[in-house]
DNA sequence: CAAATGACGATTGTCGACAATCGATCATCT
DNA sequence: AGATGATCGATTGTCGACAATCGTCATTTG
């Protein structure tokens, strides 16, 4: 996915995806075709296209001859969507423990910190930004580029999902317990650790945002 | 991915897997819209939809304003398909080891026959076939949505590439080692010992593809 | 003669219009 | 009243035509 936007397509998912991770389209909501091609003043064409691409991504849920919608995930899909990340960051960053310099170990530290203090300003922003950092240099040693196209677009879905729920939470010092686990366990240099320590990550944030879900939706 | 294909795009989806299967369209060949489209009677418009799929899954290769050109994967990038689903359904298979009926490990062990007998038969489509059956039983009691869709997706691409390249080989033998040493892993009960294994049957079949890949493109 | 430049052909990118299909609504029948 | 079936509006599915872009190759230029 290169940088520069050539074509409507890409402006068209790089525009929706902006739309999910606002709020300003909720979960369940129908998009138009037609509305959104209004909207940014082009044809159906391209927004088909995009559409097509979020739609394989997760991010949208279609339904043959009736419209498309916001995905409307489950908090079995959440834990399910989680869980393989963490299956597949967990072999990433196993194969690769011991290509990090005592540079990036430290970064890996402040970005702990920063992640931290985000998220007692409850700055959802900059602290979804920052967890993102924080997992893609552990996985940047990677070069299995397979793995990396999988963990890229999970990466889209998990994002909307953190956005949507764990705004509510906010539980800092969790937060920063979590992620120093992983970097323990970098320090440790033990593989198999690492491989479990992040798995368990993943698969518990998993559970966690699926109970949000589910308490959201219980009180309505 | 339903059985009935009602729209267009699935048909077209179908009939270029077919061609990729068959051998009729080989690696590097270019895809033209107009051309298939004449082809099957239809407009682009489906032709197009149907290629973004197959982009998605890896099978086309896609140049912006240039063309779709059927994917061709280097050694490296087999290495890495096969090694990640290993890794995914190593996971799979080590969540749900005991869940699998003695009748089920039975089935198990004669899929693997059967597909010794197709290797020295040298029945290119019924071993794939077979082989498709046997880790199909293995990842099917797996309830990871999120998992299974990858793994569904990569098992496009590998069948294309084992039909590619595995024709010259047909070391049967090796083909029912393999196989065994997983069911053997099941039978023994070791969660940790069977993902283990299933990831070296991928890694080591990956590696050995990669090799006829660059055999081949050697002699040219 | 090498490298930049320009025009050309082929293919994809986009468009607006029409057809097909689905879900909801309402009338009808039992 | 409840179930059944037809009708209608809205949305996607498909189409053919035109525009934009890329690679090629002949041409020019130093």
């Amino acid at each position: 996915m290169p940088i520069i936007k050539k074509t409507y397509k890409d402006q068209v998912v790089a525009y929706v995806y902006q739309l999910l991770l606002d709020g300003t389209l909720n979960a369940g909501e129908q998009i138009k075709e037609s509305h959104l091609a209004e909207e940014m003043g082009i044809s159906r064409a391209p927004i088909r296209e995009a559409l097509k691409e979020l739609i394989m991504n997760g991010l949208v849920e279609y339904r043959p001859q009736v419209g498309n919608f916001i995905a409307n995930m489950s908090p079995k899909q959440t834990i399910d969507s989680y869980t393989t990340r963490g299956v597949l960051e967990g072999f990433a960053v196993m194969q690769t423990y011991n290509q990090f310099s005592a540079e990036e170990l430290k970064k890996l530290g402040n970005l702990v910190s920063q992640m931290e203090a985000y998220a007692t300003q409850k700055n959802n922003r900059m602290l979804t930004n920052t967890g993102g950092e924080f997992h893609d240099l552990l996985i940047s040693k990677s070069n299995n580029v397979q793995l990396l196209e999988y963990t890229d677009r999970l990466s889209l879905k998990l994002h909307t999902l953190f956005n949507r729920h764990w705004g509510r939470l906010y539980n800092s010092s969790e937060i920063a317990r979590r992620h120093m686990a992983i970097v323990g366990s970098l320090k440790q240099g033990d593989p198999v650790l690492i491989e479990q320590v992040i798995r368990e990550h993943y698969t518990e944030t998993g559970t966690k945002i699926a109970e949000l879900q589910t308490a959201n939706s219980d009180h309505h």
